[in-house]
DNA sequence: TAGATTTATGCCGAAAAAGCATAGCCGAAA
DNA sequence: TTTCGGCTATGCTTTTTCGGCATAAATCTA
């Protein structure tokens, strides 16, 4: 093959052999007889005399020892007859992937979610992934909200669950899940109960605790409004943007929280969940353009998983 | 594909797609802009355009993302690019190992020989063979002299040393490789010696520990022949088809034997090898239609070997 | 020795690939 | 906003090559 200017790309070494000499080739191996393999290929036989040795004049290796009645494979024909039938299955099996991979089932997503989605969406949608496309693996990140927006726009995340609709963005997509109540969180043996409840304005002289808000304007405009509604104006504790810190803060009598009720199902701790009217949307955010089938399939399955989500998640 | 008749051969199963497609398809993976790819891969744009169109509807995979500006590769188009480079670096190697083969570099060869063959040429030859193609493997096998013929024409074995010559085989080929003096081995405190040592004839008292000669013809010649020119008939107290065999009896005192020379180098037995001026040869045999080109080497090695062979097998 | 079988070669028509011209689209720069 | 430049796609023509047919050459069989 003759290479043209400097350029030393591995794609120039590729041979001119084609693929239909190699079947050809395959074809006479199978029945060391040009006739009868011609009329196994649905071709002449002539042009298969000749296609042979062109491919062998192209592989630089003489494939058959032949005369005019008997056709026998020679060593080095033999060894690539070998090869080539196990070339031929590789061949095969990378292709069927290659579907996979453009139907979406096979290939890996990372996902980003907040801590609160631990116990609602995420693993209810981790489960359906599991079950309609096995081959494909999920792959973690828990990420506070500030976090979001680059992780997903320099590519170290596919999709994302947020507490934020990011629509200020023009290559982010957002979609809305599924709401949920907010919570009141109290200790224990806290005062307040589901029964005597009525208003977050009974918690005026309370510490709170509550999430560290850098970037999460949505969701901190949530919170703050109920206080603004209630008409005071709460005191702060402690912040921490961990859930799990903020329910022991409570359980040790340091302060009530607001949540998620969906932290009720993770927690064991001595805390108990008063359910708000309020409630906080989860959505899914996404690269725009991102023409990934699995980021699709996975939307998807996030949709069905919110719909058969039980919001009032109870622990057990 | 369409298929024909009921046949289920895998060469079938092989795709329509060229290689000339997949080097294309690497081209334009390199670059993710048609112009400058075709005009690398030394073909016009639109040609470049319709090749990757059938590519990508012969394999039923869409490989690129494009619009009239910018082109992506799908995940689907990365994979196949990054298995494509695998297989096409594996079908080079394929095809390097094909031209090894061809140059009787890489492969094996089955070699049948006597086990006197150990004591002289086969050590060296052997020697040679790592030295100058370290790729063969040499798969040996020790066998009677009766056994060679069956086990080249069936293909046990590829080639092997005799002490016959087979000539009245058309499909059977030899070559004298060397020729080495018979002796007498006696045990160490015989009364024979180099130097009182005249015929033969004065071992007519003897036993004899002789060969087992099944279709052994020449071999049991020259060995009678001896005898018949001395004028006697040997008493023959023990057979055996194996020299270690014949020496332990020697040494034990239970006959004298004629061996070749050469069996003195593997020899730690208290026995004398007193050297007659008869000699052996012996022969290289193989198929006379045997093409393969590590059998038409190592021929030549065995030459070169017994071309350099010290024919004294002193032993250390 | 004649016939049957098998591979190789010369020639021709059809199919496919490459080349050429150009349309159509998008983004960048004026 | 408009124009220009760059990019891919498409219609058409030319060139290459592949397959089919006829047949030669060789070899085995009857």
């Amino acid at each position: 093959m003759l290479l043209v200017g400097g350029s030393t790309r591995h794609s120039e070494l590729l041979l001119t052999m084609e693929i239909r000499q190699i079947k050809y080739f395959l074809g006479v191996a199978e029945t060391l007889n040009f006739s009868k393999a011609a009329i196994n290929l649905n071709i002449v036989q002539p042009a298969l005399s000749r296609q042979i040795q062109q491919l062998e004049q192209d592989l630089g290796v003489v494939l058959f020892e032949r005369n005019n009645r008997n056709v026998r494979l020679t060593p080095a024909g033999a060894f690539l007859r070998d090869e080539m039938i196990k070339l031929d299955k590789r061949f095969k099996d990378t292709l069927a992937q290659a579907i996979s991979i453009q139907n979406g089932h096979l290939g890996s997503i990372r996902i980003g979610y907040p801590g609160s989605a631990l116990y609602s969406i995420l693993p209810e949608v981790l489960c359906l992934l599991q079950e309609k496309m096995p081959l494909v693996e999920g792959v973690l990140s828990e990420m506070a909200e500030f976090e979001v927006l680059g992780a997903l726009l320099n590519g170290h995340i596919d999709v994302c669950f947020s507490r934020e609709e990011i629509y200020d963005h023009p290559n982010i997509c957002h979609q809305k899940l599924f709401a949920e109540s907010l919570a009141l969180v109290v200790p224990e043996h806290h005062p307040l109960t589901k029964e005597n409840f009525k208003s977050i304005a009974q918690c005026k002289e309370e510490g709170f605790v509550l999430p560290f808000f850098a970037n999460w304007q949505r969701y901190r405009q949530l919170i703050y409004g109920m206080f603004s509604q209630a008409d005071f104006f709460p005191r702060i504790a402690y912040e921490s943007n961990f859930g799990g810190t903020i329910m022991r803060l409570v359980e040790k009598n340091l302060g009530i929280a607001i949540l998620p009720l969906s932290y009720r199902t993770g927690s064991s701790l001595k805390v108990r969940f008063i359910p708000l009217e309020t409630k906080s949307t989860l959505y899914m955010v996404w690269r725009t353009e991102d023409q990934n089938p699995i980021v699709r399939n996975f939307i998807a399955l996030c949709d069905e998983a919110a719909q058969h989500l039980d919001l009032n998640f109870e622990c057990p």
